[in-house]
DNA sequence: GTCTATACCAAGATAGAC
DNA sequence: GTCTATCTTGGTATAGAC
């Protein structure tokens, strides 16, 4: 098991199987999860994204039509996901009670690499005559179950929300608890993050980011 | 008076006239945090800091040796930027009235084309080995300003970020009022941005963004 | 269902003139 | 202090075979 997010996006089935087309779109979704997420959308190349699903660089083109497409897919899966993780939360007789598992749900998605950053990367997409509806809309939802279904105030839902984009936040800027510690902002990550899950911020790097 | 955030870039001087290297240095970083913040590192090319400068492509590598570099310059630049402002704000006695004062500050900044979401896209660059450590070290010494000299507990600093990031997301996704009002969201909205600063959210998006 | 080969264009950086 | 011309690399997408 390795630390590299784009190789640990392949799921455990075998590389080089014959896949179903579906089969196949599903991997290589998960793959571009975690490489878009990695990188960005214009920092990634359907060539990684094709590595990391073990396929060939034209063989994704051809699944997806264009690298905008592909990514519209997986912003989309990413959406599902966490849509799906919050439905799943149980109803709680207590408010603050019910924003904390809402809480531990979101942190329990960083198992699917890349979501949360693909996430961010897309909510800085507003400008894309393409990608920007579509990220806008995904905010707007997720806006809304928070207010509407999920069990909390719009003063509530707000506060949720600002926590999970600070979590992105420090996600994006992979602070480990090491620099945390040295940079005075253990404090912050405790906040954020229960220890539970904080081995996931200290994964290494990858070694073939484009820089 | 034009909506384009990397035209409205550049000052009031006179595009073509001779200026010192340090004049042009400025200006250009001026251009550098609009185009950045609209398009992302890896999505905005020399050539569009250069035009929105008004100087040539070359010109632009020949003064900051590497894009790299140059995208170093503008976050240094916006991180000064926004300190200055937080260190401007007068202390109040009561800390609710203090925050009320920071968070307009943090939202006067709108008027520094481009300084929010050069922020936004360099905290998503954590893994960059250059930009990287300059990003974590910029977010951590906000970070510390808040806690230490700004007058808030560690609980209120982290909440005054948390907004701070949700806001920066609402600014990437170009969530207009008009959106905001269809999608439901138009709570979330006067929650994060006062009608007085509304208007900034409305513009006209650029003609030449790459997509 | 999947690959190899390749056309084509865009972008960073350099050379060198004025 | 600033430009034009250009080298070079790398990335999307297509053609077409197996």
């Amino acid at each position: 098991m390795t630390a590299d997010p784009t190789e640990t996006a392949e799921p455990a089935t075998d590389p080089a199987r014959r896949m179903s087309s579906e089969e196949r779109r599903e991997s290589i979704i998960a793959a571009a999860i975690a490489v878009f997420g990695a990188k960005g959308y214009v920092g990634t190349t359907t060539d990684d994204v094709a590595r990391a699903a073990s396929v060939s660089q034209p063989y994704v083109v051809r699944l997806f039509g264009t690298k905008e497409n592909l990514f519209l897919a997986a912003l989309g899966d990413a959406l599902d996901r966490l849509l799906v993780a919050f439905r799943g939360v149980p109803s709680a007789d207590d408010l603050h009670e019910r924003g904390e598992l809402m809480g531990q749900a979101y942190l329990r998605l960083l198992e699917v690499r890349g979501l949360h950053q693909i996430l961010s990367h897309a909510f800085l997409l507003g400008a894309h005559p393409v990608i920007g509806p579509a990220a806008r809309d995904g905010f707007a939802t997720v806006w809304r179950y928070l207010r509407d279904e999920g069990g909390f105030t719009a003063q509530e839902a707000e506060t949720f929300l600002a926590t999970g984009m600070l979590i992105n936040t420090m996600l994006g800027l992979r602070i480990t608890e090491e620099y945390g510690a040295d940079a005075g902002m253990t404090e912050l990550l405790n906040e954020c993050f229960p220890a539970s899950i904080q081995f996931v911020l200290d994964e290494a790097p990858r070694a073939d980011e484009p820089w």
